[in-house]
DNA sequence: TCTGGGGTCCTAGGACCC
DNA sequence: TCTGGGGTCCTAGGACCC
C-alpha cells in the first residue's frame, strides 16, 4: 500500500492579492483589507505585514499612522474574491487529480502514488508557476505524509523564501527538523489557550509536541489534540473529502453601520438576515425547522449598558420560505427585545435540516404550507441571481440605515459588467 | 465616532429511561 | 444502617479553523 501524500496549496496575502490584481499601480505598497463594517485588519500585504500591522487589529487604531505612511485600505469585496477563488481551485482541479477545496484560499490535494511518478517538489513549482501564470496569485504549497505536517510544510515554505514556495516534507529528516523549529502554537489545531497550557507542560515546539504520550495527551485534553499528535508522527488521521459535507446550520449575522435604539429597524436588519440565511438555505435544497435569532449591544463600550440574547423559535414544519423564516424570525426578536439599548448587531441561524421532501410528520401535525410557496421563492432567487435586480421582501426596509459601512470598496471587476476594468 | 463573519467538533452535565 | 448501572439524547460552553 502506498503511503499517503497530501500537498496543501494556500494563497498568499489572499485578499490583499486579488485587490492588487487589478491595481498594478499599487505594485510595492502596503495593502489592507478589512472585515466587514470597516472594522479589522483581516489581510495585509508584505510590505504592510512588514510594517507590523498585526492580523486583527481594529483599524481605528493604526488609520492615522497606517495612511500617513502612504499605506493603502480596501473594504472587503468577496464578490472579487470568490471569483478568483474559484479560478484558482479551476486551475489545481485541473493538474490534481483529488482536490479538497479547504477555504476560500487553500486547498488539499491527494498526490497519493504521484510521487512514483512524477519528483514532488517539482511538481509543487509547476502549480506554482501555472497559477501564478494564469491568474495572477502566488501560492505556497506544502507537501508531506499528512495533513497537519503538510500545513506545516506550507508555514515553512511562507517563513523561508529560500524555499522558493514549495516545502517537500516527505523525508522524516526533514520532518524532524522542522518540527524542531516550530513553536507549538503554529501547529495546526493548536490554538491560543492550547498552546499556553502546553507551554505550561513543558512543550514549546511541534516536536515535543509529537514526542508527547498520546494517550496522556488524550486524556488532558481531547481525541481532537491526540490526533494531532498522530499526525505530526506521520500517521495519517484526517482524511481528504473532495465532497463538501452538507451544512448542519446557517447563520447570517452583520454588526449595523450605525446602533440600533428603534425596533422598527431591527426588525428590518432581522428580517433581511433571514431573509439572506433562507436563501441560502434553498441553495443547499434544505428545509430548516429551527429558527434562532440573537441582538446585542457592543461588547466595547463599557460605559453603556450591555445586553445580549437569543431565542429559538420552532417551526412545526420544515421550510425553506423565505416568509416563513423572517416571520419566525421576528416572532424571537419580539421575545428579546428590550428598549433602551443601543443595539450592535444581530443575527439569525436556521438548524435542524430536513432534505427536501424527507420530514414525516407526526399523526396530529398538520399540513399547512404556503401554497405555491416553491414556485414563488424559485422565481425569486432566479431573479436575484439574474444580476438584473434585486425583489425582497418588505419588511427588509427600504432605506436600510443600518447596512454595514464599506467605505473603501473596490469594483466588482470579474462579476458584473459594469465593473469591467477599462484601458485606454 | 471607530473592534468581522461563518463554520465545525468535542465534552460535561442534566434529564430521562429501563 | 442500607439508595445501581448503563444507555441515549440534548444543550451549553469551550476550543479550534479561516
Amino acid at each position: 500500500m502506498n503511503t499517503p501524500v497530501f500537498a496543501l496549496v494556500d494563497c498568499n496575502n489572499f485578499y490583499a492579492s486579488c485587490e492588487r490584481l487589478f491595481r498594478p499601480d499599487l505594485a510595492g505598497r502596503p495593502i489592507v483589507v478589512l472585515s466587514n463594517n470597516d472594522g479589522c485588519v483581516v489581510a495585509r500585504s508584505a510590505e504592510a505585514k512588514s510594517l507590523g500591522i498585526k492580523m486583527g487589529v481594529p483599524y481605528f487604531k493604526i488609520k492615522a499612522a497606517y495612511e500617513q505612511g502612504g499605506g493603502i485600505v480596501f473594504s472587503s469585496n468577496y464578490a472579487l474574491y470568490a471569483d478568483i477563488s474559484s479560478r484558482v481551485m479551476q486551475v489545481l482541479e485541473m493538474l490534481a487529480p483529488r482536490i479538497e477545496v479547504y477555504s476560500i484560499d487553500e486547498a488539499f490535494i491527494d498526490l497519493t502514488g504521484v510521487d512514483k511518478i512524477l519528483n514532488l517538489a517539482g511538481f509543487g513549482e509547476e502549480i506554482r508557476q501555472k497559477i501564478f501564470r494564469w491568474i495572477g496569485i502566488n501560492v505556497g504549497v506544502g507537501i508531506a505524509p499528512t495533513k497537519t505536517l503538510a500545513k506545516l510544510a506550507n508555514y515553512a515554505a511562507k517563513r523561508w523564501p529560500t524555499t522558493g514556495g514549495v516545502v517537500d516534507l516527505t523525508d522524516p529528516v526533514r520532518q524532524r527538523k522542522l518540527l524542531q523549529l516550530v513553536p507549538v502554537e503554529e501547529v495546526w489545531g493548536i490554538g491560543r489557550r492550547l498552546a499556553k497550557q502546553l507551554n505550561q507542560m513543558g512543550i514549546h515546539t511541534a516536536w515535543q509536541l509529537a514526542q508527547a504520550n498520546s494517550k496522556v495527551i488524550r486524556r488532558q485534553f481531547s481525541v481532537v489534540v491526540e490526533r494531532t499528535v498522530c499526525e505530526l508522527n506521520g500517521q495519517s488521521c484526517l482524511a481528504l473529502h473532495e465532497q463538501p459535507e452538507p451544512k448542519k446550520q446557517i447563520i447570517s449575522s452583520r454588526s449595523f453601520g450605525k446602533r440600533i435604539t428603534e425596533f422598527q429597524l431591527l426588525r428590518e436588519a432581522v428580517s433581511k438576515y433571514a431573509s439572506r440565511a433562507a436563501e441560502k438555505l434553498r441553495q443547499q435544497q434544505q428545509y430548516c425547522r429551527l429558527v434562532q435569532v440573537s441582538v446585542r449591544t457592543s461588547p466595547f463600550a463599557p460605559q453603556e449598558p450591555y445586553y445580549s440574547n437569543a431565542a429559538v423559535v420552532a417551526l412545526t414544519l420544515p421550510s425553506a420560505d423565505s416568509r416563513e423564516l423572517v416571520q419566525a424570525a421576528t416572532l424571537g426578536l419580539e421575545r428579546i427585545w428590550k428598549p433602551g439599548y443601543h443595539y450592535q448587531k444581530a443575527a439569525v441561524m436556521l438548524a435542524d435540516f430536513w432534505p427536501t421532501g424527507t420530514y414525516q410528520p407526526s399523526l396530529f401535525e398538520v399540513q399547512e404550507s404556503k401554497p405555491n410557496s416553491e414556485r414563488l421563492m424559485g422565481v425569486m432567487d432566479s431573479i436575484n441571481r439574474s444580476g438584473k435586480g434585486r425583489i425582497f421582501l418588505a419588511a427588509e426596509g427600504i432605506r436600510q440605515p443600518w447596512q454595514m459601512k464599506r467605505t473603501f470598496l473596490s469594483p466588482a471587476y470579474t462579476t458584473r459588467i459594469s465593473d469591467l476594468p477599462r484601458v485606454t
